[in-house]
DNA sequence: ATTTCATGTAACTTATGATGTGTCGAGTCT
DNA sequence: AGACTCGACACATCATAAGTTACATGAAAT
């Protein structure tokens, strides 16, 4: 099944936004992405409806962020982009009438919810800045790598 | 996204089967799921070149199970029907060029896999028995409940 | 042997949702 | 006015589970 990529494009978008000054193009944009920019500005019309980033028309004007990293969660995009379903696998039915399927909707649901739960707390616990730190860091160490050793 | 319901009905097949005498026909099966018998030969034909199932063809033919229900795991089940993708969530591409994108699907990568470790790993931990008890212990409730009021 | 019942499999269609594409209208700067 | 940019709408593409049709194969009943 065909994987859903707005939260991993949207990520990638808003740290090279925040190491870029001026507003960002839908244009530039998708040409960073691969895509094309009918793509950007809807996926990214969720992100500026949640507040995180601010869109400008005319000459001159594009996407810009409209906070600062560490108060953008990756939770926080997921949900902006429209909070897409996470699993592919899910039950035959919501209300079965039978019980046996009852009972293994149960089983299942309570395991995807439990998982469910758990990737978004983790998701929530990870902010744009610690992405961009980390960021910095690789960029650091391949500085500082067996090349140039010290 | 369309969700993947082989899991779910495989498991609800199994345990229909193991409160059946004799074997079931994908007609029979069929008619229970509420689809199709291609389809659920289709399904099975996993099951079966696992070793869960049996099938024979002709007269009295059809589907047996071949393994007692506390040998098989969900997650058994889940393998055997192909082990499809559990999220409809995903990095953009496996490679990156850029390093902002290896940062951010290296974040997503790892809140994911851990996810689907723990899922994969809660549904190994569930045998089919397990299933089968917890609906007779419903049946059993609901014999017991405030109708009959002990 | 023939009929009947059942699986095995291939090929095709359908359904669904993200993604890709073209177009036009509207706002904004030069 | 002209160049540019977003907003939106409509439609095409793609991938995959599921549904459907058709036919071949094998086994039991008659």
């Amino acid at each position: 099944m065909r994987q859903d990529n707005r939260l991993s494009r949207m990520l990638h978008v808003l740290l090279h936004m925040a190491r870029h000054d001026g507003p960002a193009t839908s244009n530039m944009i998708a040409g960073m992405l691969g895509t094309n920019p009918v793509v950007v500005r809807r996926t990214m019309a969720g992100l500026r409806d949640a507040g995180y980033v601010r869109s400008e028309k005319g000459h001159g004007g594009g996407w810009s962020i409209a906070r600062p990293l560490s108060e953008i969660s990756l939770l926080d995009v997921h949900r902006a982009v429209g909070g897409p379903h996470i699993f592919a696998l899910g039950p035959v039915s919501d209300n079965p009438d039978c019980a046996v399927e009852q009972v293994v909707n149960d089983a299942l649901d309570g395991a995807l919810r439990e998982a469910e739960r758990r990737l978004l707390e983790r998701l929530g616990a990870i902010s744009l800045a610690e992405l961009s730190t980390a960021f910095d860091e690789k960029c650091q160490a391949v500085l500082s790598g067996p090349i140039r050793d010290r």
